[in-house]
DNA sequence: GCCGCCATTATTGTCATACTTATTCGACTG
DNA sequence: CAGTCGAATAAGTATGACAATAATGGCGGC
């Protein structure tokens, strides 16, 4: 059979694997990235209508059900919407779910632009600094500890998987401190962002940087411990600002 | 055939129906709502196995496909996860897209309980404060006069309906200022908690509320013609915080 | 000759059933 | 007692037929 016992296995995948998430390989998801990916990168324009069931069902060579389940994931995600007689059409961006984790790991897996990873870090400062302002008036005891011994673990970290491991640790720390649960669910995005900037720059491998956003990091613990919120807040927006200009600045550097 | 001729619609379909979307009424999405509103109400907890394929099948006498179709969708919004020979598990709620709109109205079908309607307001303070200040410093000649426009609209709104509609329409003008997909993308949560706030109480029955309201969101308008992102920021802050306020306080003076 | 209605037809939606694969649990064996 | 192998169970996949829906073009009436 032509199933493509090989088919090479997409980049994002080194985001998922990371993660821990995505384990199931099974063809509906093969046939789900591929049409996701197809559609975030533009090869299907929006508002446009994709090839009927039919072809689709001969282009990727599995059954109905599998085919019409990754539509529906599709649709579920707001890519597309499903019509009879007209067919499925790709839904203008402003439906996309952009806070679905697939939906982001396939941005990504076009290469991030700077103009996207900006973005990302817009909606990071708004939400996480909430977050850490929440967090500072309503963290426990138990919260506090946690945190404090996240900054401890990012600064002893040696490689950059173990460093953006604690790091991602710390953010959602601070979102369930807040005790808010659209802040704990915001993590994927979250852990987009941070594996994406430690896969362009991990501050690991420059110590003067590191010191920097460890320190960072051990402020907005410490504001959240005092139950300082305005403190949280500042040195919340100091960290993913910090972030977002490392990982830019080493973008634009290298490809012009 | 037994498939219910008539089973009762859900309430969330007012909310759905005011924002125009959900106009098909297939199969698929009868269980989906069915099974998502079950699993977001607690009657399937959080980390609980739900009955196997044929018990769902026979419970809801419908086919295999269109079953399956249905757990797809709410796995794609992280509600469930299905494993070979465990079953389908019902995923921890930090797992779940809270972000996602059918998830969000889902949580509002059980009457909206005023600690959600709070964390909700929590993250559009933190959002639409940063797209305000973004628009601040981006907006066009044309938006600018959109988002005129659509506080004049507010202000002359006659029934409740209406002004939500046009409320809305300033939100997402804004959003559309920011320049940031991410910001466009989240109406869906600034459309729910618009619309239950003014289930709850609309401005437009309270004369000095209304003209309170009008005027805040006059103040966001002007800031950013100003490009003031301070201003805007300050601004926004008070519209939400007191959209909640007031929708809280009818709330417990009305369900002690 | 124009307008509206209806049949055609293409496309998704639904059904029923059979078979395949993965994973756990338990028994069996070394 | 530990490791392996097998059976049982649940989801995953395949296939083919039929139903519902809605553009489209043709037909008939005005």
């Amino acid at each position: 059979m032509d199933r493509s016992g090989g088919r090479a296995r997409h980049s994002g995948d080194l985001i998922a694997a990371l993660s821990g998430r995505n384990l199931a390989h099974n063809l509906h998801s093969d046939v789900l990235w591929d049409l996701g990916f197809a559609i975030v990168s533009g090869q299907y324009a929006q508002g446009s209508i994709l090839p009927p069931d039919t072809e689709l069902l001969d282009q990727f060579r599995v059954s109905r059900t599998v085919l019409r389940e990754a539509l529906k994931t599709l649709a579920a995600k707001g890519l597309i919407e499903a019509r009879a007689r007209i067919g499925t059409r790709v839904l203008p961006r402003n439906r996309w779910n952009l806070f679905d984790a697939d939906v982001l790991a396939w941005h990504f897996e076009l290469g991030p632009e700077v103009s996207f990873l900006q973005s990302l870090a817009e909606v990071r400062i708004g939400i996480e600094i909430e977050a850490a302002a929440l967090a500072a008036e309503r963290r426990t005891e138990e919260q506090a500890k946690l945190l404090m011994a996240a900054v401890d673990r990012m600064a002893s970290a040696r490689t950059p998987e173990e460093f953006a491991r604690h790091d991602l640790e710390f953010h959602k720390a601070v979102a369930d401190a807040s005790a808010n649960p659209f802040m704990a669910s915001i993590s994927a995005l979250v852990e987009m962002a941070l594996t994406a900037a430690f896969t362009i720059s991990s501050p690991v491998n420059e110590p003067e940087a590191l010191t920097q956003t460890v320190a960072v990091h051990r402020a907005i613990a410490q504001a959240i411990v005092d139950k300082s919120s305005q403190g949280a807040r500042e040195a919340m927006r100091i960290a993913i600002a910090e972030g977002f200009a490392r990982a830019a600045g080493r973008m634009e550097s290298v490809d012009p």
